[in-house]
Formats: C-alpha cells, sequence, structure tokens
RNA sequence: GUGGCUGUGGUGAAGCGGUUAACACAAACGACUGUGACUCGUUCAUCCGUGGGUUCGAAUCCCAUCAGCCACCCCA
C-alpha cells in the first residue's frame, strides 16, 4: 500500500497552483497600493503565544491546536491564525519604533485540528493584514475597502460585507450580562448548543441556526444599542467613511467572531457559494491585543482570507498555460539542432516545449496541439541542410520557412 | 468529538449472486511511410478500498476496518 497524505492536508496540484498564483499577485498588488509590506513569521511558536491572544477558553485554543513539546522540552504550538505571530513579531522588533503605523500583509499555511468539510482543512492558508497604530475610523474604513478592491481585483462581486462593533473592555461586559439575563428567561426554548453557549459564549446564541432559537432570541438587546459612546461613535464615522468612498456594507448585529481579542469593529465577507462555510475573509480590531502580549499599547485591526475559500469561487476560471512554441524534429541531427534552438528561444524569454522521445512527426504535432502551443517549429533532415526549418501558425494551419537563427524566430514568434 | 452518505481503470461511470466487468472521455499507436484539431481502427481493470464471513459460486449479501465527501460543533 502505498503512503498517502495526512486527512486534511490537501496537496496543491499544478493545475490549481495558477489559481493560487492568481489570487497570491492580485493581493501583492492591492494591498502594496495600499502601503502594506509583506513580513513573514515561523509557522510554529510557543503555545503560550495562542493562549494569551486567542483565548483560553476558545475552541481553537482548547481542542483544534497542533500543540507539541519539542526536543528541548518547550512547549510548541503551530500556528492556528496569523495575526497572533505578527504582532508578536511585531512587538519583539520594535516596529513600532520607526513609525507610528505599521502596515502589514502576510501569506501562509495555518493548521487547527478540526473535521475536514468543503472550504475546510487542517491545513488551510490565510493571507491577512494587520494595521498597527491608528484608532481613527479611517483605519477600519481602509482596511475594508481595500479587502473590497481586492476581491473586485479578481473579479468577484458577489461576498458581501457585513460589519458589527462588539464594543470595548468598557462596554462589552455589561452587554454581556444584559444578554445573559435575556437568555436566562428563555432558556427552555433553546436548543441544547445554545443552553450550553449561555454559559460560555452568549453572543454565539445569536447567530445560531436553529429555528426554535432565531424565534426566542427575535427581541434580543442589540449590541449596538448598548455601546458606550467611545463605541457608537467610532461605528458611526466608520460608517461615515465607507459611506464617503461608496464601501458597499451591511450592518449584521448578531455577527461574532471567534477570537477573544477583538474590539470594537468586527467584519466578514460573506457567501452562500461555500457550503456551510460562508466566511471568505474576516476581521476585526484588536485595540488592547498589543499591550495584552507585552507591548506598547497601540491599537490595532486587519482581517485574514481563506485562500481555499477564495480558490473555490473562483471555479470557473481557465488558468492553463500554454508555451509559445513547440519544436518537433525528425532524425538525430534534426534532434540536437532542435535542442540548440530550444535552450537559445527559452533564454531568450520563449517557451518552449519538445517531446523528447522524439515520435513520430504525427506523434508530435499531436502533442503540440495537446500543449495548445501556438507555434510549431518543423525541423526536419532536409530543412537542416537549407539552413531553415517551418514555422507552422497552429491558428491559422499555415507555415512558412525560418533560418536557423534564434532571433529570427524570435521576432516570428514575438510579432505573432 | 458527533452524525449522514459514498468507495468499480488515469477520469466519469454501468453492473445489484453465475457477464470475456458495459459504455464514454482521456492516453498510446496506426489508417495518412515528414504535419495537429475532424473521422476510423487497435490497445488500455485477471480485477471491483482493505480484511474476514455466507454461498457450489460475490464487484454484487453480511461483519469489521480504512479512506473520501458532506453536515453539526467551531471557524478563514
Amino acid at each position: 500500500m502505498a503512503i498517502t497524505g495526512i486527512k486534511g492536508f490537501n496537496d496543491i496540484l499544478p493545475n490549481e497552483v495558477e489559481k493560487w498564483h492568481h489570487i497570491e499577485s492580485a493581493a501583492r498588488r492591492v494591498f502594496e497600493l495600499y502601503g502594506f509590506s509583506e513580513i513573514r513569521i515561523p509557522v510554529l511558536e510557543k503555545t503560550e503565544l495562542f493562549s494569551r491572544s486567542i483565548g483560553d477558553a476558545t475552541d481553537i485554543v482548547e481542542k483544534e491546536m497542533y500543540s507539541f513539546t519539542d526536543k528541548g522540552e518547550n512547549r510548541v504550538t503551530m500556528r492556528p491564525e496569523g495575526t497572533a505571530g505578527v504582532m508578536r513579531s511585531f512587538i519583539e522588533h520594535k516596529l513600532y519604533a520607526g513609525d507610528q503605523v505599521s502596515k502589514l500583509y502576510y501569506l501562509g499555511p495555518m493548521f487547527r485540528y478540526e473535521r475536514p468539510q468543503k472550504g475546510r482543512y487542517r491545513q488551510f492558508h490565510q493571507i491577512g493584514v494587520e494595521l498597527v497604530g491608528v484608532d481613527d475610523p479611517m483605519a477600519d474604513a481602509q482596511v475594508l475597502t481595500m479587502l473590497q478592491h481586492f476581491f473586485a481585483e479578481l473579479g468577484l462581486h458577489e461576498p458581501t460585507l457585513q460589519i458589527n462593533s462588539l464594543g470595548c473592555p468598557e462596554c462589552r461586559p455589561s452587554y454581556r450580562q444584559k444578554l445573559r439575563d435575556f437568555l436566562l428567561e428563555r432558556l427552555e426554548r433553546l436548543c441544547d448548543d445554545c443552553k450550553r453557549r449561555y454559559e460560555n459564549n452568549p453572543l454565539r446564541a445569536l447567530d445560531c441556526k436553529a429555528a426554535g432559537c432565531r424565534e426566542a432570541t427575535v427581541d434580543a438587546p442589540s449590541v449596538l444599542d448598548n455601546l458606550c459612546s467611545g463605541c457608537a461613535d467610532h461605528f458611526e464615522k466608520t460608517q461615515n467613511y465607507l459611506r464617503v468612498n461608496g464601501t458597499p456594507y451591511e450592518i449584521n448585529a448578531r455577527m461574532v467572531r471567534g477570537l477573544d481579542y477583538y474590539t470594537r469593529t468586527t467584519f466578514e465577507l460573506v457567501t452562500g457559494l461555500l457550503g456551510a462555510q460562508s466566511a471568505v475573509a474576516a476581521g476585526g480590531r484588536y485595540d488592547s491585543l498589543i499591550e495584552q502580549l507585552g507591548g506598547p499599547s497601540l491599537p490595532g485591526i486587519g482581517f485574514a482570507m481563506g485562500v481555499e475559500r477564495v480558490v473555490l469561487l473562483l471555479n470557473q476560471d481557465d488558468f492553463r498555460k500554454s508555451p509559445d512554441l513547440f519544436i518537433a524534429f525528425l532524425g538525430e541531427a534534426a534532434r540536437k539542432e532542435a535542442f540548440r534552438l530550444m535552450c537559445a528561444l527559452q533564454q531568450e524569454g520563449i517557451s518552449v516545449e519538445i517531446d523528447y522521445e522524439g515520435k513520430s512527426l504525427k506523434s508530435q504535432m499531436r502533442r503540440a496541439d495537446k500543449f495548445n502551443s501556438r507555434f510549431t517549429l518543423i525541423l526536419g533532415e532536409d530543412e537542416l541542410r537549407k539552413g531553415t526549418a517551418s514555422l507552422k501558425d497552429m491558428d491559422k494551419g499555415v507555415q512558412v520557412d525560418v533560418p536557423l537563427v534564434p532571433e529570427k524566430i524570435v521576432s516570428m514568434v514575438q510579432s505573432a
């Protein structure tokens, strides 16, 4: 029995990788337009980093982390998300020293031990952004606008932006209590999951899918009505900025985020095209995280998108690449010349394919067709004696004689 | 961690107790001995996820196991 890969750890095959390149280069292009720079951080961090930032009681930390003890007896974890590591690095290297504002982006694999399903894998990839050092709502709007810009760049208009505010350490606890009181009164009507949520994460009960819970919570107090004046003002201004530049959004007061460090603005880019997974990208503000991790008191806001989920939305497109030229040859003398030309042309920036086996001309032509090559250069004994070859335009079906001079061939291929 | 569905070649699949395990696509070669796409022909699963059982006989029934998918929880 051949060895197989690990559950939830997927190979991204050459065909698929084209889509990934497309997404990654769009991200780089757009984010850099907004002044963000890439940061590359390790995949492994001390376990403590995640328990302190994401939150000890969250499912991610409680049961989904790939944690182990290394040979030096250190408790380490394969990162389940990117923000914590980026902030650790930010603090460790005092990136705040150079400029008040830091704009960073990252991309790479994340790991969570979950049961795989559509759009969810144990090793998955995120492209994320962090804007640190600004608490003005303009930063919130800027990040959201950039996220929308990125999706527009990919030609995806379907996912919609939903925003909410989770309040701050000032106003959230009292809202949370208010909500718990509300839930307690109708605990009987809630599903078993929500009875549990009532205990550890009452906010979650608000976006329960069960019909009974939806009915029971229609009149639930809204976070947005219970924000302190600072948070309310921040949320209002964020929306004003979004309106100013015409970024479409909707408010979803029942949206909950899974990580403990979020404050104030939170958001998701949701779609109905991913099965049970609706969030393609999500994020929020984290104004106390950096200080909590032992850094200076600086606010931040960011998001991460699930690359696999974006790939799923891109399913229709064909990213197949085809070579500029295919060289077909007949006989050993022609084989050498074909090899010489192929190398010379490749160095000139022309992509060339060849049949290494040198089978029948028919077979080689079929191969040229299969590659969808723009041109085929046919090199036989007769041509070789004359110092020429036939260059065939595969779409038009016409062919002309060309001298065996790489520069000539380059110009003919490029001018087409 | 829980639940449901599915497992036949490179792919999509038919077959539902006795078949040479259909068909289609892909692939290779040939008809066209130096020219692709169309057409035609030939080749391409001694084996039906794996292990065991029932039976004269199993891809087809039973059990176990593994894998995949989807959903719940949770999340990008």
